[in-house]
DNA sequence: TTGAAAGCGCTACCAA
DNA sequence: TTGGTAGCGCTTTCAA
């Protein structure tokens, strides 16, 4: 069934025919209009819309693209995006990106091809070099989240991680914690970097000294956190507490403390960074930082389509959202 | 640039360019060939999936659609689709069904418009007619993951659920317990049913007495579960062990005892099912049952794409995994 | 208000 | 081995 069938049967032409299902407000009359609408929906009739794309270049569909699904921060943040679109007749696909460059090359490509409106994109890593000409080459809008980037037209929805981290610290010094330990996501990322500042700050502020032993590398997965507590515990460090980058850390980082039967907060405190449902079912619930995703994702929608439809004002920048401290029993106050 | 740019730069015919983008054996000199490769590269030639699509009626797409992003059990299910969709050159269009019929049939009318190639379906829910029916007129190769369907021509791969559960009731009979407590999941599907069937069986083989008031039926979330084990908790039931039809409802109900001071596994033993990360992270770990659920998504993706391609043997049924029973520290012996 | 027709970027068939 | 071209199902411009 296309849209000449349609024409025929009304006995119109698929000019007229295109009219309506587009909704054009003028230039048919309500009478065939009606009519024409009764046959599309007797005849179950659903225009294609590839060729739609094709006669139009535009698609009502969203990209996006995120690093790991696997990884539960994700999951409101796709219910925000996808609420959003869903609401305004867009759709989204979704692309694990699986923290591959390749990969995201690969579903950027593939976006493109299909003629997507908008593109949101998350990584754990600064964007790279080929995949940020890629995106400016393609000139759909895009929108990045979780981080900044300052690149012209490109507008970014994050957390200020630097002011939360250093309110997770703060608290932890409010404690009575003087010797921090810090196991961070990559580096090279412009939420951890910011965390890492924040954590910086806090000590500078404090006048507690630095020690880089006290420091550790990892990569948001509960097995990092893992094997960044076991490094840490080694290190003759004298730390009370550990913040880690994310709860999932974090949640590796007390799996290493039970298994060498350390008391948590009686011997170390921990604090985390994101609440997923799984900070508050791990015993003991887990101290940490919440970001509001679902409506970080909504409003990384609404920006991308409000740009495709030109409605976005020219005065908004980037949307910077507020941490919210959740205080939960892996803390200890010490003298 | 299109494929007519392309044709021209190289003096040749765009059916000539036709042929080598699609990797047409015949038709085309080896001379030839390698100069219009060289030339798409230098110029960055994507050819438009769109056009292609609407000129074949057909795409690289898959789609699939599950209940909801949120429940951890889905995110290997994902991953592991992908991953066999990546490496056969397919794209994967994933969708929240989000456990309502309205939104899962607006995905299907999307992914048809899309032309995609094939569908992957779940539901916590028996599929319903209208749903069903939208599939079946579409005509694109369908494959439902865990639950069985039985229509002509629909591939389904499940865990063999009447199985697990008894094995799981058999386990928990062998550690002395005989007054189980039972949290299932809608009742309105073939996964919750054939978990309910295996309850039932195990408890009939060793001869134990069904209780309805041990029998409470829930949604698979974990406030569900929760919910659940307080309603149990009141009934007056002398039980000693609850099994949830998911590690969700388990830890749910965990919340519950805990926060009635009530033992685990102490005072009650408690069993879940699926093996989600969280199920080994709580206190105490959780007894369950393992999904092989990346290889699910593999095969369903594998068979979806042998269909598509012509390929599946027609001697190709059903494929039914077998669970796995983890034991770990949710479960008391008792006399 | 309506219709005719060009064109979107490809594929695939038929001819050369 | 190559090229010409109709056609996929729609949108959009121009004319009626």
């Amino acid at each position: 069934m296309t849209i000449k069938d349609i024409a025929e049967i009304a006995n119109v032409s698929v000019a007229t025919v295109s009219r309506v299902i587009n909704n054009k407000s003028k230039g048919v009359s309500d009478e065939t209009r009606k009519r024409i609408l009764g046959l599309i929906k007797q005849y179950n009739y659903q225009p294609s819309a590839v060729a739609r794309g094709l006669a139009t270049k535009k698609s009502k569909i969203i990209g996006l693209i995120i690093a790991d699904i696997t990884n539960p921060f994700y999951h409101r943040l796709v219910k925000g995006v996808e609420d959003e679109a869903h609401e305004k007749g867009y759709n989204l696909i979704l692309c694990d990106g699986n923290n591959s460059e390749e990969k995201e090359a690969s579903y950027l490509d593939f976006l493109n091809e299909h003629y997507v409106s908008g593109i949101i994109y998350n990584n754990f890593h600064n964007i790279s070099k080929p995949i940020l000409n890629k995106v400016l080459n393609s000139s759909v809008p895009f929108v990045s989240i979780d981080s900044r980037l300052d690149v012209p037209g490109c507008k970014c929805v994050y957390l200020d991680n630097e002011k939360a981290m250093y309110e997770l610290i703060q608290y932890l010094i409010d404690m009575g914690h003087k010797r921090i330990g810090f196991i961070t996501g990559p580096i090279d990322s412009y939420s951890t970097e910011e965390r890492y500042k924040g954590y910086l700050k806090a000590l500078k502020d404090n006048q507690i000294e630095i020690d880089g032993r006290l420091i550790i590398e990892a990569d948001y997965v509960i097995q990092e956190g893992f094997n960044g507590m076991n490094i840490l515990l080694e290190r003759d460090t004298n730390m009370s507490a550990v913040a880690c980058c994310n709860d999932l850390m974090a949640i590796g980082a007390m799996e290493s403390l039970k298994e060498k039967n350390i008391k948590i907060p009686g011997e170390m405190s921990l604090v985390g960074f994101d609440n997923i449902d799984m900070s508050r079912l791990v015993t003991p619930k887990l101290t940490t930082i919440a970001q509001p995703i679902y409506e970080m994702g909504r409003e990384a929608a609404k920006i991308i389509i409000d740009t495709i439809e030109g409605k976005l004002e020219s005065s908004y920048t980037n949307k910077v959202f507020v941490p919210n401290l959740i205080i939960r029993d892996s803390v200890k106050k010490i003298k």
